[in-house]
DNA sequence: GTCTATATTTCGATAGAC
DNA sequence: GTCTATCGAAATATAGAC
């Protein structure tokens, strides 16, 4: 499609392929009232949504919850394990797929921002709500998300060697895209028209920001 | 610098600027209150930072924060406030400066950049706990937030149509724009260069994002 | 304007029957 | 696995002296 030499050899160097650890969200239980604190989280914040509020939208009292998570944080950390276990199984493998780097960093953006748009209140509560998860579980979701902004970082890196981008500094290029990307969860709106939106947003990523080295200007 | 010819009027139509109300945070023991609560909410969360923590740290008993702040959710909206209202009242003038569009809008960024980097946990907050606030003061904040956005897509449709910039949707540029360097807030560190920085971001927004439209691409 | 002391509420979590 | 009942802790906010 862009038409350019690719490497047959994956750009990232693999190294620690994080060790993906629990299931995340099993049981039909689970994951109904995940999706419930969830809507409840991204609304109106952790801290000031009870037990007793996401247990009623799933009909069941306060004290039933506990026989299926040990507390409420065990609720958020599932809900933001969910939105980087995902895609760092899910997504990153596309990287790792044939094809050039632009072609392969598409593949993980289209999947990226459609899981974004099919899980935007998990996404924005895994977004939001660090500061809530205990120190243990924060440096889980931290290290995914270390990992897979890495993993962008070298395909934005093999893309400039290849000649396909055009950026001063592909860590801060790929910083740049994902935020730009995850902003798209704090204003989605369920009526947004998500294929367009995917292509729009790589066009901004692809042909904007990875291609914005210029001559003309200091 | 970017040689382009220059409407000599705003290219926003300015209806509602707005109606800019209370001081923000005024008095000298104010300012220290809302700096130390900005900094434990920026790194633990609104709601897991007590009166008696904040209290503590200037220097002070609980109970006496009342004197000054009639409310905990007064010092977030003082805090949140205040990461809207310069924006609005000193950024966005230069909206209206001298200047072409895209001179006009690297001009805000710039100030938008430096404001967000000299107060960077108060802008993290600003933007993180918007549901701790009352219906009444997060509307105040949301609206000081859409005339902002409204004026950054206003000057990028100006500047499509001065020929200097090259998107298909001004809104979602300005969009994306936006939340790529309001991203800047969740990974900035005391020791990063705010020069470096702000010239890079300049480069991937005005010579990025906004000249995406490409021809060898569908 | 700051203090001590405390009222009041709310919430996460547990005990134990069924 | 769900319920009722409740514990115990923590937090915001207030009262009133100085």
């Amino acid at each position: 499609m862009t038409g350019v030499p690719e490497p047959a050899v994956p750009d990232g160097d693999g190294r620690r392929p994080p060790s993906v650890r629990p299931r995340t969200v099993p049981g039909r239980r689970r994951a109904e009232i995940a999706e419930a604190a969830a809507r409840f989280f991204a609304e109106h914040g952790y801290h000031t949504v009870g037990m007793r509020e996401i247990a009623e939208a799933v009909g069941m009292r306060g004290a039933s919850l506990y026989n299926h998570f040990s507390s409420k944080e065990e609720i958020l950390y599932a809900i933001a394990l969910a939105m980087t276990e995902v895609p760092v199984e899910q997504h990153i493998p596309l990287l790792d797929a044939e094809g050039s780097p632009a072609d392969r960093l598409a593949a993980l953006l289209r999947a990226h921002i459609r899981h974004l748009a099919d899980h935007r209140v998990e996404h924005l509560v895994g977004l939001r709500e660090l500061a809530a998860l205990t120190p243990e579980h924060r440096a889980v979701i931290t290290d995914h998300r270390r990992y897979y902004q890495r993993r962008v970082r070298d395909v934005v890196a093999a893309g400039v060697r290849a000649g396909q981008f055009a950026v001063d500094s592909p860590g801060r290029a790929a910083v740049a895209v994902l935020d730009m990307v995850n902003g798209i969860s704090w204003w989605l709106r369920p009526d947004t028209d998500v294929d367009e939106l995917v292509e729009t947003y790589l066009g901004l990523a692809l042909d904007g920001v990875l291609q914005h080295a210029r001559e003309d200007r200091a």
